[in-house]
DNA sequence: CCATTTATGTATTGAACGATACATAAATGG
DNA sequence: CCATTTATGTATCGTTCAATACATAAATGG
């Protein structure tokens, strides 16, 4: 029961990784056949019997891109000692990865809110479920500290989920402007000035 | 020395501003001839002699951008009598008129650094120095505030300019995410947080 | 009244788009 | 050894793209 069939002459994940880098860089639309056929190094019908359409393709990258690319921003999350270390952590490495030289800048998923313009609304559900999910994953480990008693019960974790996770988009913009890792990485340290005031209750009111 | 000619039968400045909406939305190259001469309600012939080419109508609508729609964000930057009101009313009213109802979500000039693929090198030049032009001004105002010894000398002007333009251009993708005023006032206070930190000194060191 | 000027609507233009048809190549199964 | 299966390269397909040619319409100037 081995493979049938002539055997396909490029590396399939290698090929998804140029492919990523594309719409990473480009978006949806801007991003042409002979773009992507050109970085992975194939003609189009390889392409086609690969990954089925250009859509297709998209949104392998995507969930390329989140298995390879999103876990050094995640991690921090999981593995921080305290929420503050958490966020800290989070908007430090997104900071990092953001510039990772050899990458396009900024994050895929945030960029596609607004560069994923002619995709499918189904593909777009996705991916807006990508980005809300950034929110959920902060909001449950505030949520984890103020039912372990390190923050107080007053604390809303949504709110100030939704304020970091904001911030870090707005880094996303400024990578893509040519921001470095250092100014981000200050940017990230001032957003964190926000901390102690935050903790104390009274922040979502109006 | 009146006009000679048949006089144009559409108005050019309404046109623009349909224009403007459709580029908005879907950014350069993910808005079609057939986009901008439907929302426009003209033929191509009558857009390429009123306009030139799509890169100079999109030119053009930047700029109607940037008179019609930015000012209300930027004013109270020149008319907030201090300077955590001055970055306060530039985050409410970022918060507002990204929202605005009947305009697309977010920024125009913001998204323009992630939707703007296949435009000119010299178009690219000015949209990026718009949005550098807004570190500018937040800095600017901070730096008078140091100057009327209303902040600290040991204040980091360009950090915190950095920071809170940031945090709009996050906004700016929350907004296209769907995020209602309500949430990105909420944005916008948490952002505020940080200020009374932010005015102490030691923000932008390592 | 007619030459000139500018705008309009129809009908295309060549190029680039996403996607395939088809003949051939290279593997497996019996 | 040959039928079957899958991949490849060439050469397109029909559509849509941004941009125009051209004949006509509607204004001004003299």
């Amino acid at each position: 029961m081995a493979e049938r069939g002539r055997p396909r002459r490029f590396d399939r994940q290698a090929a998804l990784d140029r492919a990523m880098e594309i719409f990473w860089e480009r978006g949806y639309q801007a991003a042409s056949m002979a773009d992507l056929t050109e970085a992975m190094s194939i003609n189009s019908p390889s392409l086609y019997a690969a990954f089925g359409s250009k859509e297709e393709l998209y949104r392998e990258a995507i969930a390329h891109f989140a298995a390879t690319e999103s876990d050094a921003i995640l991690s921090p999350l999981r593995e921080a000692k305290t929420a503050r270390a958490a966020i800290e952590g989070y908007l430090l490495a997104s900071a990092a990865t953001f510039t990772r030289p050899g990458r396009p800048p900024g994050c895929m998923v945030v960029m596609s809110a607004v560069n994923a313009v002619g995709v499918g609304d189904e593909t777009n559900r996705v991916l807006r479920e990508m980005r809300a999910g950034s929110i959920d994953m902060i909001e449950d480990r505030l949520q984890r500290a103020v039912a372990a008693g390190e923050l107080p019960a007053a604390f809303d974790p949504h709110a100030v989920a939704s304020y970091y996770v904001t911030v870090q988009q707005g880094m996303s913009i400024q990578a893509r402007d040519g921001a470095s890792r250092p100014v981000l990485e200050m940017i990230a340290r001032a957003a964190m000035a926000a901390w102690d005031a935050l903790v104390l209750p009274r922040v979502a009111a109006a």
